[in-house]
DNA sequence: GTGAAGGGCCAC
DNA sequence: AAACGTGGCCCTTCAC
């Protein structure tokens, strides 16, 4: 491919191409940089196409005169990048928008995001990649070299065919965004493909802002841990080498507690029935009865704590900021949720002892907030049951109003067991749960599950109406959809029941977890908007909550805008039952 | 040694 | 007949 560019190097031609640039909608956007951190690295060119011909921005002679972020010479360029009118197409725009962010100071508006797109036209084909080459050549049928992406781009001179590639890429951008949007449009996928890119530049700002980790509280806190690790693991062995015949001879026969097979084998020894799999959920009925079983899940739920969440976590603070920067994935599931790596922290455990020592620094507050139920409600909205909505507007306790409707006793007569029996249920029916399943995990018989979720669906029969309509529907449609649009594509052998019955509880599951999603997606932007230019700074998401540090006298206000923005952003949505978000500011990061 | 698969557990 | 959805990270085991 011939693309017609030019290099520039000085503040007059820098601003001159700005000037005409800024006549057209839409431009091709891409950044090449020294390192894939902008805490490390430089970035070295930006280059913007408009289809025809390409600039090459070298910012190289622009930080020999000062400090990028405020050198006059550029504001031609970050008003540009600025603009929210001019739409900035780019492949996942969240890697230049940090880059963009951190070193020319600008919060890059308006995105357009041709990985995010590629990924929702995939709708959850997990064979599909969606890197620029794959994407490129599956749109446009065109082969990208990417061999130059990891060049030295910190050179003193570029080669030609760094530029070029430089160049080329951004020029692939418009005609690949004409096909994507194309296929959005037509897959009727616009209005979650603009949730999406709306949420690249709070994301950004997320990552870079970091998440607060204080190194001290933690280790002190694992040392609690350690100690009890180590206790466990001792009366675990001396549990499990009793059925050892040599244990008495040669003293105890160590065995590893982290090996399956070993485990598995010592607990045979002992006269354990050992099902299939020792998983934590079918091992749980055995615990009463076999305190060696009690005692392993204890011990691999804090060996568990210990090895994912252990000092390893402290590698990830970054010396420049003092701070964790995870790694976000805007797409990370099919259903829109996002996932987290390097480290995850979506998944910290609970537990105090490794919570608290996520705190607000000095003159700091932590808001924390979380929508109650959110899923819950999405099922309510969708299905319309009456008595599923009346549970939400009687306010107080859910579970136990569910509990009093579902096994017809006044509220304040719903016994613990019910509660508990409504609260499983509520929960398990959003995954489409079995009987066998809810027996496994309350204890009751086969048939007394298969009764009591009788009662639970007699109960809401709208509930399972809408339950049996989107299982059946993926079936017959091979497709589900969110609120916003969201798409999930299904292929099964239809002489498989296994694949069959998978296909239909997804069928339930995709568009509620999906649709709670589009929710907290929403809320990321009006939030982003909404505390632009105040200390507050989006920390840390986990799926239906949002975490946001700020000085502590913006505190209040800060909680205000951050329940608001929850809020608004659920109500655009669910309609029928009010939207319930639990909003506090706190010095530690604790329910 | 390295990498993938299997099994397990953490979060929501 | 099947058995609860979405992820990431850790360990062991096993193949190369």
């Amino acid at each position: 491919m011939e693309v017609y560019f030019q290099v520039i190097t000085d503040a007059e031609t820098l601003n001159s191409a700005c000037e005409k640039l800024s006549q057209f909608e839409s431009l091709g956007f891409d950044t090449e940089t020294t390192q894939l951190d902008p805490f490390e690295g430089i970035i070295r060119l930006v280059q913007l196409s408009n289809g025809v011909e390409t600039q090459v921005i070298d910012l190289k002679p622009f930080m020999e005169k000062g400090e990028l972020k405020t050198l006059p010479e550029l504001a031609p360029l970050r008003d540009l990048l600025a603009n929210p009118k001019i739409e900035k197409i780019a492949h996942n725009a969240k890697f230049d928008a940090k880059w963009v962010k951190h070193h020319l100071g600008v919060d890059v508006g308006g995105f357009f995001d041709t990985m995010l797109a590629s990924q929702l036209i995939a709708a959850g084909d997990q064979d599909r990649r969606h890197s620029l080459a794959e994407v490129a050549s599956f749109f446009l049928g065109q082969e990208l070299d990417k061999s130059q992406q990891v060049s030295d781009w910190s050179a003193a001179e570029l080669s030609q065919s760094q530029v070029e590639y430089a160049a080329r890429d951004a020029a692939t951008m418009l005609p690949l965004r004409e096909k994507v949007w194309e296929k959005l449009k037509s897959d009727e996928l616009d209005k979650t493909a603009r949730l999406e890119f709306e949420c690249v530049a709070p994301v950004a700002a997320m990552e870079q802002n970091g998440f607060y980790l204080d190194r001290g509280r933690w280790l002190e806190q694992l040392e609690k841990v350690k100690k009890m690790q180590a206790k466990l693991a001792d009366e675990l062995q001396d549990m499990l080498s009793a059925g050892v015949a040599q244990a008495s001879l040669f003293g105890r026969a160590e065995i590893n507690l982290d090996s399956q097979a070993q485990v598995t084998d010592a607990l045979k020894n002992l006269g354990v029935p050992v099902p299939e799999s020792t998983r934590g959920w079918q091992l749980q009925p055995l615990a009463n009865e076999y305190p060696v079983i009690a005692k392993l899940l204890e011990y691999r739920s804090v060996a568990k704590g210990l090895t994912s969440f252990g000092e390893n976590i402290l590698e990830f603070i970054k010396p420049q900021t003092g701070r964790i920067h995870a790694d976000f994935r805007l797409i990370g599931a099919p259903t829109g949720r996002f996932s987290c790596s390097n480290p995850n922290l979506q998944q910290i455990p609970h537990g105090e002892e490794y919570r608290r020592a996520f705190i607000a620094p000095e003159g700091k507050k932590l808001v924390i907030a979380d929508y109650s139920q959110i899923e819950l409600r999405i099922l309510a909205d969708f299905s319309g049951d009456e008595n599923f909505i009346n549970a939400f507007n009687a306010g107080a306790d859910f579970h136990a109003m569910a509990a009093a409707q579902v096994f017809n006793v006044q509220p304040e007569d719903v016994t613990s067991e019910q509660r508990s029996f409504a609260k499983r249920l509520n929960f398990g029916v959003v995954y489409g749960i079995g009987a066998s399943r809810f027996a496994m995990m309350t204890g009751v018989s086969q048939n007394e599950a298969e009764n009591i979720m009788r009662r639970y669906f007699g109960t809401y029969r709208k509930l399972d109406a809408w339950l049996r309509e989107a299982g059946g529907k993926v079936l017959r449609e091979r497709l589900s959809r969110t609120a916003s649009g969201r798409m999930m594509r299904f292929r099964f052998d239809e002489t498989d029941g296994k694949a069959i019955a998978g296909a239909r509880r997804n069928g339930m599951n995709f568009p509620i977890q999906g649709t709670s999603a589009d929710i907290l997606k929403r809320s990321l932007r009006l939030l982003h908007d909404s505390i632009a230019g105040t200390s507050a700074k989006l920390v840390n998401i986990v799926h239906d909550e949002i975490i946001v540090e700020c000085d502590a006298n913006e505190a209040e206000l800060t909680c205000k805008k951050l329940e608001k923005a929850m809020c608004d952003a659920g109500e655009e949505i669910v309609k029928k039952v009010p939207i319930k978000v639990d909003a506090k500011i706190a010095d530690e990061w604790v329910k």
